[in-house]
DNA sequence: CCATAATAATGACTAAAAGTCAATGACTTT
DNA sequence: AAAGTCATTGACTTTTAGTCATTATTATGG
């Protein structure tokens, strides 16, 4: 990498730093582009160097604590269906309390329209969640751990909907609970219940 | 109610027709207030006489279909715990549809953050579902049908994630399920999982 | 090492639309 | 019928997202 890809880099780290610290702090609709700007010492033209709209930050923002939960997942090795889904809600949960209520708030407003979501490099939409949990559920079939019958892509959207079920509700209720206690005491009972059916 | 009365509510209506229509069609983002009342064949001034922001409107749409099944649902006699939630899931979920995933993309938005909920005239938030569904829970409680250590205000959380975390999963995948067809095939397991260890 | 090309960064500027408010006149009250 | 109330208006202000011609910096190649 030359001296102009680091420096390019550091700059969209700078932002995404201090965007993330505003959004966390005051809430997304409360702060402007330039705010982010200032605090990341640049100028507030180059926020559309690397982000189509104001709203792409956000997406940047939590790439990087979700994306490491799928990374994390995909490897796993030697786990039934149901624990991988049950380490996945957990660790979901996680992000969602380290991130903090506004971004998270912002995040699903954004995913809420999928043609607002712009592709990354490598061509995917941000929710790439559903791809790689639909990835999880079909190879379960294959090995047999899943019935052959399983309606693998209804079963994942109701995953999904679990996950973002739980994060709406949260930002709901202002943070009137603790995600973590949630997935303790509730995500086996669910995840049990959704999957009993198919279980081989 | 006087001639002055009758027509702020007709005016009212005319805004909150014009508002669903234009919304279903094109999207929130999309539109502007000035569409709004040209449709309504009002002054953009107007506009802000019943509504406080651009974004309130959403509220007041989507406030006559749900509001009308918390009121069927407190209302109903005679039906067991789990009956009861099983048709608000369909009746949601009937609405859902028939709002179209426009209307619920930008409701979701709006609700995310309380704050931003204006209180009704009765002083109570938007999402009274939550206290709705607390209080038949808790009479649930009463009545002995749920054991006496239910803890009543998790699993409201928990039905209310349920529900938004549909809708969320919904609007996300662009209205690539039909949400009857879901409701039909995993309410009742999710509601019997959720409820089987605090039924007496 | 210099000239030229390529790219990153800038910040003044434009455009769009949310939201305000003083003025108007239709309706109500006394 | 005079005074008062309140829904309505639309021109105006304000805010801010997003653009773009220009400048600064780094890479390239002869």
């Amino acid at each position: 990498m030359n001296k102009r890809q680091t420096s390019a880099q550091k700059t969209k780290r700078k932002l995404i730093t201090a965007g993330l610290e505003l959004i966390k702090e005051k809430g997304f609709d409360a702060i402007n582009v330039e705010d982010i700007t200032k605090k990341a010492g640049v100028a507030k033209g180059t926020f559309y160097i690397y982000f189509k709209r104001k709203e792409d930050i956000v997406l940047d923002i939590s790439r990087v604590p979700f994306g490491e939960i799928a990374e994390e997942l995909e490897k796993m090795e030697g786990l039934s269906i149901t624990e991988k889904l049950q380490h996945y809600f957990h660790r979901f949960m996680e992000c969602v309390e380290s991130c903090g209520i506004n971004v998270c708030r912002q995040w699903t407003r954004d995913v809420l329209d999928p043609n607002n979501v712009p592709d990354t490099k490598d061509g995917q939409k941000w929710n790439y969640d559903f791809e790689m949990l639909k990835n999880i559920l079909r190879d379960a079939v294959l090995s047999g751990e899943l019935k052959k019958d399983t309606p693998v892509e209804l079963l994942t959207h109701i995953i999904i909907s679990e996950l973002y079920g739980m994060m709406t509700c949260w930002c709901m209720s202002d943070g009137k609970f603790e995600p973590l206690e949630w997935t303790g005491q509730f995500c086996r009972i669910q995840i049990d219940a959704i999957f009993k059916q198919y279980l081989n």
